[in-house]
RNA sequence: GCCCGGAUGGCGGAAUCGGUAGACGCGCUGGACUUAAAAUCCAGUUGACAGUAAUGUCAGUGCGGGUUCAAGUCCCGCUCCGGGUACCA
């Protein structure tokens, strides 16, 4: 009766396969359907490792959860498979990118289809496929023919734009401008960052905040002017913040990410007077209650004003200034944020609310990108200005007196010697030109200040975002070919529809040209061509891997079809998402990039939902143990020896202190889901993945931990595989309680994605049953019905001995019966002062007064009372007694 | 700095609403089986103290306060760890 997981798993993964047992009907008919999506993976060349299974697994597990519970459920998988490894090994080796994908995506194929995962793989999809990325390419001339109406804040197609008269008389070259800058795609120079080393342009999010590249950790990362492909998000930022009020099932911390990186403020944009210009200076600020404390302004070193506004005898050291500004990145701006740098410009400006002339400065600190890059100065009330106030000797002044119980704090504030950014009361705040907000908080000087403003039509209320447009093409080869032509007299065109796909040429050379351009610049019969609008020049430019995961999803609910992205009938009864599993490292960019084409494509009535996914859970990271020495310094795992539970370096003798980390190869604590496989099989992978602790949290992997899950398979395969152990006599009152309890339990856990305590509940209904020593065969078979969600070959394989000719995946799924869980007694623990000290078994019925009494002449109780006095009773019914005494 | 999340036995972790802290697993200890070992099965396992023992007492969920009949759970103030973000006016 030995547990032969190797032969149990083959055979019925065999099954499955044979019998496309996970094969999706689109049975429109059946209103419950579920959706149940992983994040798909990049096919690296290094193969899956143990993080990959846990999401996996988790999906797996409801998908089958689900299906037992009468639903009809998509749980497709497929292949990101765009991407610069695949390239780099290409400059590498010559072997073309298509070629590593293909063996990467074989080897991934594999390695999941070993877990004895429910996907159905007819569905199965690859980014890279041209039947796949030319309907990328069709959203993306989507995006490009769509502008975004603010009054009925939706996107419309670019026909439906309204222009306005005067751009009209200005002919069609005008038009032609003003339609290009609605748009929600446009080509334009930007400035991006540029890595040397990988001859890339990279996007923000991939600089990290040491200077380096993401992808190569190198820090040859510099600024460059090119001509881009952008998005313009922000344009959607509004709907994309208030749309995360509408999902509920989303973790808070993700939602959170998301409005921090959207950076919605709101404030107010005030025009200050400029001695000596007729131009008035625009800052934008979300305290105009504080204008009483602006002592200075400061305008960002690119502002275009900054030519008109410098004086002559300041002017070289602004020259000066700017340049070197210039030639900072944005990184070096940052690096040196504790030491802030600027100038003085020579002119002043006129504070609206005293008319008083305050100096405008130049400074690094303040950014072009956002708001109107300019600013007035409150050091008071603003840290950064404080700071540049203090390095410059600029004047401070309290215009809020601190609401706060620290006199000292107070006092500096008031002196100028400290800075407040809290609430309080306004003093200093009446000037000559009416306004007067002395004596309020601050919630009240915002609405009045801004009031006063928009009346003298000095200023008005304003609204910024951080988010900004989105860089939207590399210098690569193997991405998505844009679907665009340059024509000899400078006009862009996308292709018509009929054109599609824009094919990916082969190509022998990958490597980037240095300036800049891709390797697609070197494909000349492909990059050249000629029709009725003229000669023109491809794109040579192609897609991030963004663009390909922006839509998957949608693809998955028709992924074979020639004529469309998808069928709507097909769509409208997928979408959403029911539930969306992966990594918290797409907590943002991925997740809100797919957002906004999914709210875009929404707006042109392509697809029926607002937001694609419905829940979405992070699963944690997998760590592993690692070992250090004392001082720090991190030793291999294969050179460590462990002696009565403590840790020893193999060569030195020294203790090892034991710390978890992340598994890396120089660490030599990766664990290799295959080698898991071999050795306990996927059922005790799958198991241990999810045993391990909540999905969502960090943990470390245990090599005993997965024994542990192997023993209880053993266990489970021991007794249930044993017609000895099954029976016909009706199990006692305990196991059937027991069993429906944990009916119960699983099911609930499985829709909490609580699997590690619906694990438990499973080997507590083992042992219990192999305590008794005999079950009958009705509870077996719920048993494995249970079982099958977590441990499907084992389940399989006992349905199968229990005489079914098919397979356990659509059985359904046990019912509760509540007579068995129905108790007649409840034993009562008794406390004295919330100190449990004895039991007490009441019936379920018994009344408050009964459980009191019975409590208080119980004999342990004599012991407690005796020489004190009762002072209060608490009888919570079939929950509690609490005896208080003095 | 700011925004999130976390801290429970030797270890991974349980503990819907505030109501028996430590489920389940690992490890460890003892026992059965065995010539022996492995495997398996059974029992014990938060710590300290007392007792031959069943058992009992005290302490106990990162630290310091508080609310409550009752706090791992709620409130206030910290410490440490993890994630995100960083001159966004």
């Amino acid at each position: 009766m030995e547990y032969n997981f190797t032969d149990i798993e083959k055979k019925w993964q065999a099954y499955w396969e044979e019998n496309k047992t996970f094969k999706t009907r689109d049975d429109i008919s059946n209103p419950k359907k579920f959706y149940a999506l992983d994040m798909f993976p990049y096919p690296s060349g290094s193969g899956l490792h143990v993080g990959h299974p846990e999401g996996y697994t988790a999906s797996d597990i409801v998908s089958r959860y689900k299906r037992m519970n009468g639903y009809n459920v998509l749980h497709p998988m497929g292949w990101d498979a765009f991407g610069l490894p695949a390239e780099q090994y290409a400059i590498q080796t010559g072997t073309h990118p298509s070629i590593t994908t293909l063996k990467n995506c074989d080897t991934f194929r594999r390695q999941i289809k070993s877990l004895g995962l429910s996907y159905d793989w007819d569905r199965e999809i690859n980014t890279t496929d041209t039947d796949y990325y030319q309907w990328t390419q069709w959203i993306f001339i989507r995006l490009y023919h769509t502008w975004f109406d603010k009054e009925q804040e939706k996107g419309r197609p670019i026909d439906e734009l309204p222009i306005p008269d005067e751009i009209k008389a200005r002919g069609s070259h005008a038009v032609r401008e003003y339609t290009d800058a609605k748009r929600l795609a446009y080509y334009d120079n930007a400035q991006v960052w540029w890595c040397k080393h990988c001859k890339i342009v990279c996007a923000n999010e991939e600089v990290l905040n040491d200077g380096s590249h993401e992808k190569c950790g190198t820090r040859e990362v510099e600024r460059k002017n090119l001509k881009q492909w952008m998005l313009r998000i922000p344009l959607y930022a509004e709907r994309l913040l208030t749309g995360l009020d509408t999902l509920s099932e989303w973790p808070e911390s993700v939602k959170d990410m998301q409005r921090n990186w959207i950076g919605k403020s709101t404030g107010a944009e005030v025009d200050f007077e400029v001695d000596g210009l007729t131009e008035k200076l625009r800052v934008y600020t979300t305290r105009p209650d504080t204008l009483f404390g602006a002592t200075y302004m400061v305008i960002a070193p690119e502002h275009a004003m900054l030519g008109d506004i410098v004086t002559g005898e300041q002017k070289s050291h602004v020259d000066a200034y700017v340049k070197a500004a210039a030639m900072k990145s944005d990184l070096d701006r940052t690096e040196l944020a504790k030491e802030k740098t600027g100038v003085f410009t020579g002119r002043y400006a006129i504070n609206p609310v005293n008319a008083k002339r305050i100096p405008i400065w130049v400074a690094d600190y303040v950014l072009m990108g956002y708001g109107t890059g300019a600013i007035m100065a409150v050091p008071a009330h603003d840290t950064r200005d404080f700071e540049f106030a203090r390095q410059f000797n600029l004047p401070v002044i309290c215009i809020l007196e601190p609401k706060t119980a620290d006199p000292e704090i107070k006092q500096h504030v008031l002196n100028g010697t400290a800075c407040w950014t809290e609430d309080g009361a306004y003093i200093n705040s009446d000037g000559s030109e009416g306004l007067d907000i002395n004596g309020l908080n601050k919630e009240q000087g915002i609405k009045t200040t801004t009031q006063w403003l928009v009346g003298k039509g000095l200023g008005k209320a304003a609204v910024n975002y951080k988010l900004r447009d989105w860089l939207f093409s590399r210098q690569r080869y193997w991405g998505e070919p844009f679907p665009v032509k340059h024509y000899e007299d400078g006009s862009i065109a996308v292709v018509p529809d009929h054109e599609l796909p824009v094919t990916l040429p082969e190509l022998e050379a990958f490597k980037p040209g240095d300036d800049g351009e891709s390797p697609l610049a070197n494909a000349s019969d492909w990059l050249y061509g000629t029709d009725d609008k003229g000669k023109f020049r491809r794109e040579t430019n192609t897609m991030p891997q963004w663009a390909g995961s922006c839509w998957y999803y949608l693809r998955y609910i028709d992924p074979r079809n020639p004529e469309a992205p998808f069928d709507k009938a097909k769509e409208n009864y997928w979408m959403p998402v029911d539930l969306y599993i992966g990594g918290a490292e797409h907590a943002v960019l991925h997740l809100l990039y797919s957002r906004f084409w999914h709210k875009v494509l929404y707006d042109l009535g392509i697809v029926s939902t607002d937001e694609p996914y419905k829940k979405l859970f992070n699963q944690g990271m997998i760590l592993a143990f690692a070992y250090e020495t004392e001082t720090g310094s991190k030793v291999p795992s294969d050179e460590v020896e462990e002696k009565d539970g403590k840790f020893f370096h193999t060569n030195t003798g020294a203790e090892l202190n034991q710390i978890v980390a992340k598994m890396s190869k120089s660490l030599k604590n990766v664990v290799n889901p295959d080698d898991v496989t071999t050795n306990y099989g996927a059922d005790s992978l799958r198991l241990y993945e999810m045993f391990m602790g909540p999905l969502d949290a960090t943990k470390p992997w245990v090599d005993t931990g997965v024994k542990g899950v192997y023993n209880f398979l053993c266990r489970v395969y021991r007794f249930f595989a044993d017609p000895q152990n099954i029976g016909s006599e009706p199990d006692d009152a305990e196991m059937m309680k027991l069993l429906h309890q944990s009916i119960r339990k699983i099911g609930s856990d499985i829709e909490g994605l609580k699997f590690n305590t619906a694990i438990s509940q499973l080997m507590i209904v083992t042992n219990l049953a192999m305590k008794k020593g005999k079950v009958q065969k009705e509870t077996a078979q719920v048993f494995t019905k249970l079982l099958s969600p977590f441990a499907p070959h084992l389940a399989e394989e006992l349905w199968q001995l229990y005489g079914a000719g098919t397979t356990i995946a659509y059985e359904p799924w046990p019912e509760v019966d509540e007579q068995y869980l129905q108790e007649d007694s409840f034993e009562y623990p008794v406390s004295f002062n919330g100190k449990m000290r004895f039991k007490l078994p009441m019936p379920i019925a018994a009344t408050k007064e009964e459980v009191e009494k019975a409590a208080l002449t119980h004999e342990k109780a004599l012991k407690w009372i005796e020489g004190h006095e009762v002072r209060k009773i608490i009888v919570v019914p079939n929950k509690i007694v609490n005896i208080v005494v003095a």
